[in-house]
DNA sequence: TTTAATATCCCCAGAAGCGGGGATAGCTTT
DNA sequence: AAAGCTATCCCCGCTTCTGGGGATATTAAA
């Protein structure tokens, strides 16, 4: 099995020794770097090049989230996983939106970290339950119930355009049709989604993701 | 600890007793029922009162996806596995949309079944990676970015109002304001937003959830 | 072959939305 | 006291949208 690179940053240096203590006692990782503060972070990336990246959310000065920023930027394939001495729900959510692979708890048993490291590795996603539930409920909500409204192609081009916020004018200019042809797809769409206005329609096709 | 109440529904007999017996050969569990189909589910989750179900997805007539849908209508907070024999996306995600707590694949080992039962139970979300990387997709996509327009509340009464599909006269009767207090309103959202058209506002209020 | 679906185009008249003004009044912050 | 924000209301004139008609051509299905 090959050997995970994993790059640390925490500025509780207590952490950060014990960390590398935890990681250096077991068979297949090697600690290539272990920082205080993310400031060089890109450019330690780009010399070390690890497998992963130990970041701790909070940190004086340019802190954990920022730095987190910073990576997947530049390497979005880079899996980075949060250090949190909490459950802090906010700061989870938002380091999971800019790209975190997952977190760990700095009070999960050693083992676990461990694990998680090497989930994370191969792949996979680590976090807690009730937040990997969370992250399924926004999965729900956002993916949810897909009616079929039986809009044609043209109809869907018609709506698209107008749900980016072209004019039926303008929107007759970027199909290369006549606006009296606009007319006639919208009215169909209308009776079809069962709207009267355009505001009505295009938040339809929004909501339910009738588009793109 | 206590026995993990499992209840079995698989059309496929062979696996339904491999099935029982992985689990009846493993501490802790209790297989309470094992059925062919889904037609009595609800009559018999209510009699046998299981900690947690396992589902095959594929099953004629009334199918698995049904039966899900059966049970987390009455039973919501009952975790429902998904078995599938191959790592069907769309199946997944649909399922996982009407409530499944997460899935298992009939080809997984036996250990990582046991183990992800006990991770359901336990209150966990039992998936591969793949998809698990999805649904944190959908989670990023669904609740990133979100800019302060710096709307009053009022503002925010007239928007809410158009996107329901109210027209300005309506908003004006709904608020119990003027129309022409209704219309100021609007061309400050304009401005704020940054937008020319109603359209336009409603769907930068939809996507980016400037409202509710 | 008739029917249905799709895409295209046209007209009229009324309803609704939009831009750019101006104005008053209450409340908070400086 | 002055400045700023918020909520309220008004006018003029123009543009755009909407409802309800009708129409033709192509293609696919019954």
């Amino acid at each position: 099995m090959n050997t995970i690179k994993v790059m640390l940053f925490d500025d509780n240096s207590k952490i950060l020794d014990s960390m590398c203590m935890l990681l250096d006692t077991h068979e297949g990782f090697d600690v290539c770097g272990a920082y205080s503060n993310v400031l060089n972070c890109l450019e330690e990336v780009k010399i070390k090049n690890p497998d992963i990246v130990l970041m701790d959310v909070d940190m004086p000065g340019l802190n954990g989230l920022e730095g987190l920023k910073l990576l997947t930027k530049k390497y979005p394939d880079l899996p980075v996983l949060m250090l949190t001495s909490f459950d802090d729900e906010q700061k989870v959510y938002s380091a999971l939106r800019n790209g975190a692979r997952g977190y760990l708890l700095k009070s999960m048993p050693p083992d676990t970290i461990v694990n998680s490291i090497k989930e994370a590795y191969a792949g996979g996603v680590p976090m807690s339950d009730r937040v990997a539930n969370k992250v399924l409920d926004y999965f729900r909500k956002a993916s949810r119930g897909n009616v079929d409204y039986h809009l044609t192609d043209r109809e869907l081009d018609v709506l698209r355009l107008l749900v980016n916020g072209s004019s039926y004018q303008q929107v007759a200019d970027e199909l290369s049709i006549s606006y009296e042809t606009v007319r006639t797809h919208i009215k169909h769409l209308y009776t079809k989604l069962g709207v009267a206005t355009l505001a009505e329609a295009v938040v339809k096709a929004v909501k339910e993701e009738l588009i793109d």
